[in-house]
RNA sequence: GGCCCCAUCGUCUAGUGGUUAGGACGCAUGGUUCUCAACCAUGUAACAGGGGUUCGACUCCCCUUGGGGCCA
């Protein structure tokens, strides 16, 4: 379309920094940012701060570290309502000298009193527009004496009509919304009317936000017909939904980015499975990096319906992404979690963990599993019961046996040979005659006794991790347990 | 209560008038295997209901139902 390269495209995010990063914000700024690099265009960032009560710099923070954490750049500086104030007041004032705006002193209680009336017998609740009727004197009066009063648009009575991309043409009749408010005062906008303001001056060409911001668009619109700016285009996504299908909130568990941070999910994988929050291809693929989704999204392709969502999905991507880290990368991230376990020191031998971590990369879903699974690697002893060296029904006697037999083969075994292929090639064939076929007889035991669990990465790999010393040690260590 | 949005396996979804309704996660079974994962194979399971339109509807229209959102 022509009128595309005359408008750069401009988009935002507008948080509000009155919680940590929201998976459902996020997934919107993931659209967002898609739909810039797509169209070559430019992403902001908005804070929306003018809640100076529920507005908190941690949050804030958290905000901006998350996005970044997630890859999601913004171009520009960072914008917040908070320093544009003046902006605002400026256009209210404008509004109210046109007459388009008025003072408004009903009561709370009163205007609570009106909306259970209007549902009663069967009516929009909307405002009566009683005091857009006050003379300026009035008006004037009853600021004079600091009535408590807020600002409201006189909205016009019109069929509102916008086109959104994702949903097609929408129609709403504004008789039914009301002179709704738009500021508490000069200098505290409220959201419908900062929004228009902000779009307008930061020149944005695409609202492109969350479903539940549709029944907002028409006052947004009679906004920017009072003021005659240019209408931006719309598209409204479908929300993010708990597995009651109701929209994803706190209630439902764990719904900052912060949090699936610290849970071990890797950033890779969050952006995969928000993506598809909603969008496809198209076609079977599913794997898809930040990088491809820049090159391939359109709104075109993207859901009506909400979607719920699902853990185990974010679970599998993430173990296929742990697994497709470079090892180097992997311990960079795993670090941290094996400091706080306190299995390792702040200076650590790089080496070795990745020796470690390698040994789990395969079996991974959260990075916050590691320290569990990999603690016998760091431990001096390890503690368990007798019970855990008998594969099957195994006697005392056996597993002393098989005990006996692998303290011997192995101690033999020259401290450099102590590989997996090798220790893979001397014990198979001997595990195999000694169980009879049945190999877990020697297996089973000399695994539990390097480890001190019942399930983990296989013996030969473990006993090159721990190395000879260790592993022989760990062998004489269940021959004790089991006198 | 008013207005608005939505509706394919349990979940994420492909489908755009004619398909054995496809894929992925999950689940189940089998293979591999000392265990747990991973991997491979197979299976399980869906067009909310009712009217139209049409030679033919998952697909288009209407209604109902259900779910959700906004208005405080």
């Amino acid at each position: 379309m022509s009128t595309k390269t005359q408008n750069p495209v401009r988009v935002r995010i507008a948080p509000s920094p009155t919680g940590p990063l929201h998976i459902g914000t996020a997934r919107t700024a993931l659209f967002n940012y898609l739909f810039a690099k797509k169209a070559g265009g430019s992403f902001l960032l908005r804070i929306e701060d003018t809640d100076l009560e529920r507005s908190d710099k941690k949050f804030e923070k958290d905000i901006i570290n998350n996005l970044k954490w997630l890859g999601i750049k913004w171009d520009e500086k960072t914008y917040y309502q908070s320093k544009r104030l003046s902006i605002y007041a400026k256009y209210l004032e404008r509004l109210l000298k046109d007459g388009k705006a008025y003072y408004c002193f009903c009561s709370e209680e009163e205007l609570e009193a009106k909306r259970q009336y209007f549902m009663g017998i069967g009516k929009a609740p909307i405002y009566s527009g009683k005091c857009g009727e006050l003379s300026e004197k009035e008006v004037k009066e009853k600021l004079g004496r600091k009535e408590n009063s807020i600002i409201r648009f006189r909205a016009p009575e019109k069929i509102v009509k916008f086109k959104d991309l994702i949903r097609g043409a929408l129609e709403f009749d504004s008789a039914l919304i009301g002179d709704f408010s738009i500021a508490k005062g000069l200098s505290s906008p409220l959201y419908n009317f900062a929004v228009v303001i902000d779009d307008f001056e930061m020149g944005i060409s695409h609202v492109i936000r969350g479903e539940d911001h549709i029944s907002n668009t028409p006052k947004q619109i009679l906004l920017q017909e009072a003021f005659g700016f240019h209408q931006p285009e719309y598209a409204h996504l479908p929300l993010i939904l708990g597995p009651d299908r109701s929209k994803l909130s706190k209630r439902h568990g764990v719904t900052s980015i912060a949090d699936y941070k610290k849970a071990g999910y890797l950033s890779d994988a969050l952006i995969n499975f928000m993506a598809f929050l909603g969008w496809n291809p198209g076609d079977q693929r599913e794997i898809f990096s930040l990088n491809d989704l820049e090159k391939e999204f359109s709104l075109e392709k993207v859901q009506k319906a909400g979607a719920v969502f699902n853990i185990s999905r974010l679970d599998y991507l993430n173990g296929y992404y742990i697994r497709k880290k470079p090892l180097k990368e992997l311990v960079k991230l795993s670090a941290g979690y094996l400091k706080s376990a306190g299995l390792v020191k702040s200076k650590y031998d790089a080496k070795y963990l990745a020796k470690v971590i390698g040994l789990y990369q395969g079996r991974l879903k959260k990075l916050s599993e590691l320290p569990d699974l990999v603690d016998f690697a760091f431990k001096d002893g390890l503690e368990y019961g007798k019970e855990l060296l008998k594969w099957k029904n195994m006697t005392d006697q056996e597993v002393i046996v098989s005990l006996d037999i692998l303290q011997e083969i192995l101690s033999k075994i020259s401290p450099k040979k102590f590989t997996k292929e090798n220790l893979e090639e001397i014990l198979l064939p001997v595990a195999q005659e000694q169980g009879s076929g049945d190999r877990g007889k020697l297996l089973w035991p000399l695994r539990a006794a390097l480890t001190g669990k019942e399930s983990s990465a296989g013996p030969f790999e473990i006993a090159e991790v721990l190395g000879k010393i260790r592993t022989l040690k760990r062998i004489k260590e269940a021959g004790e347990l089991m006198k």
